[in-house]
RNA sequence: GGAGAGAUGGCCGAGCGGUUGAAGGCGCACGCUUGGAAAGCGUGUAUAGGGGAAACUCUAUCCAGGGUUCGAAUCCCUGUCUCUCCGCCA
């Protein structure tokens, strides 16, 4: 959310961060300064009413003290107070309704691009930033993980269609030691390499949890929600906290640990790692990426979270992006690094990096880890605070995540890069210890 | 799932219809004291919104939402969470 005092004294940057991003600026700020002065308005008079009847009560409290003769003029200022009352009710409740108004028209307005980052408005805008890793050449036509899994006897898509239907995975064998030897290398290379604690989160949380990371009120159809979670409610701004919704990432419940806190400004930056599965519904992502498991509802990430001090942000967001490079590196993974461009920048997000790993079974790059900071953007909706010096106001801090990695697609990176001639998977180096020293993936006899 | 107790500021903790935005303590800041520190003493220490150039002022907030009342941290209802005991369970 932004600022409201900042949209107020900002309003044309603010249509031009919104254009840029290829939103309307007159859709998502309606009349902004029209109900802007008549939300104050409608709050001045509401409050002016308000002062009179306490003015009143208090002179009825004095005069009752005061003994019999005072009651009887008592009695007159209650009635006097009794009609206020009646104006007083209508105009609170108007004065309510356009606070409600501006402060939803508010939460809907995504988030402010930072100046170096490129215009654009699509993934075709994007701007690469750094190439690393030699792509390997094969003497032989590498195949995809889909049929290098299958034929290896580790991955099985139709009977996780069984299960659970499309979009789902079952992993054997070697497989599956390989999913869970990756969540181990990330989370400890985070939490002893590079500074990180490591937290186990609830894989659901309420809405109110949701609503702090910019998920709803508006990407309601991308989650699974629980029986008892209400997408409606959700929708007209109310953000319970005695739902359960499915966790899309580790974010939402990493982020909120510190909702309506204060932090303790020498405890900042403070740095997250939390291995989580993640759960989208991939609402209108119908017909993409159908084969494999590239894209799919439920996905295990490790993920990367970082609450900084505001002129921190800039710097950490390096560090958080490299920190993620550094899986990649370590396992020899070519990748390349993208600057998103305003278009294709998420809601929430200031500036987002997107690592995209080399697949050679399908010839491309493929989105591995998404890298952003929010500013406070997050941090507003959420409030998170923190105080700059002993007994100074608190101030929202900026929030950070990213992937460290999508374990799923780290998976199919070193099925497709690591394959050999005959079918079988080399294990990277340093996941040999975490293989149980194994070198190979071979079909099972 | 059953029974009971509770939720107050950065933290602990009083108050249980009317100068209570909230005693007291801790913490923190500033000052005095000191060779320097500690201790001690003094002063100050919430958030959001409205009005105002400012000084300042008003409104709201004692878990959340309703209600009673001229007036609610205080009384009533509903919900959520926490703790204790019992049951069940990985």
């Amino acid at each position: 959310m932004l600022d409201l005092q900042f949209v107020r004294a900002n309003l044309e940057l603010v249509e031009a961060k919104l254009r840029a991003r290829g939103a309307d600026p007159a859709t998502l700020l309606g009349d902004f300064r029209a109900l802007d002065l008549q939300r104050r308005q409608a709050i001045t008079q509401a409050e002016q009413s308000k002062a009179r009847r306490n003015e009143l009560s208090q002179q009825i409290g004095a005069l009752k003290k005061a003994g019999p003769d005072g009651a009887e003029a008592a009695a007159a200022l209650m009635e006097e107070t009794r009609v206020l009352k009646e104006q007083l009710d209508n105009l609170d409740r108007a004065a309510a309704a356009l606070d409600e108004e501006l402060r939803q028209s508010l939460a809907r307005i995504p988030n402010l691009t930072r100046d170096e980052v490129p215009v654009g408005a699509s993934e075709a805008d994007n701007l690469t930033v750094k190439t690393w890793g030699e792509k390997r050449t094969f003497d032989f036509t590498p195949k995809s993980h889909w049929d290098l899994g299958e034929s290896l006897g580790i991955l099985d898509l139709e009977r996780a269609a069984k299960l659970s239907g499309a979009r789902f995975a079952v992993y054997f064998g070697a497989g599956a030691r390989l999913e869970r030897a990756l969540i181990s290398f990330m989370l400890d290379t985070h939490a002893r390499q590079h500074g990180y604690t490591e937290v186990l989160p609830p894989f659901m949380v309420n809405s109110k949890s949701l609503y702090g990371t910019g998920n709803l009120p508006k990407f309601a159809e991308d989650l699974f929600r629980c029986s008892d979670a209400d997408a409606d409610a959700a929708g007209r701004g109310e953000y319970k906290d005695s739902d359960h919704w499915l966790i899309p990432t580790a974010e939402v419940p990493v982020t909120n640990l510190y909702r309506d806190e204060i932090l303790d400004e020498a405890r900042l930056p403070i740095s997250f790692t939390a291995y989580t599965p993640c759960f989208r519904a991939e609402a209108g992502a119908a017909g993409k990426d159908t084969r494999g498991i590239i894209r799919q509802h439920q996905f295990q990430k490790v993920e990367l979270v970082k609450f900084t001090r505001p002129e921190d942000s800039e710097p950490q967001h390096e560090r958080l992006t490299r920190d993620a490079e550094e899986i990649l590196e370590a396992l020899n993974l070519p990748y390349r690094r993208v600057l998103l461009c305003t278009g294709d920048t998420g809601f929430s997000s200031a500036k987002t990096y997107d690592l995209e790993v080399w697949l050679p079974g399908q010839n491309l790059y493929r989105e591995i880890s998404s890298c952003s900071n929010f500013d406070a953007f997050q941090a507003r909706r959420a409030n998170i605070r923190y105080r700059p010096a002993p007994r100074a106001k608190p101030e929202f801090v900026h929030t950070l995540n990213g992937s460290g990695l999508a374990v799923g697609r780290t998976w199919l990176a070193i099925v497709e890069n690591y394959q050999q001639a005959d079918g079988a998977i080399l294990i990277p180096e340093v996941l040999r210890p975490y293989m149980g020293g194994i070198n190979t993936i071979q079909r099972e006899s």
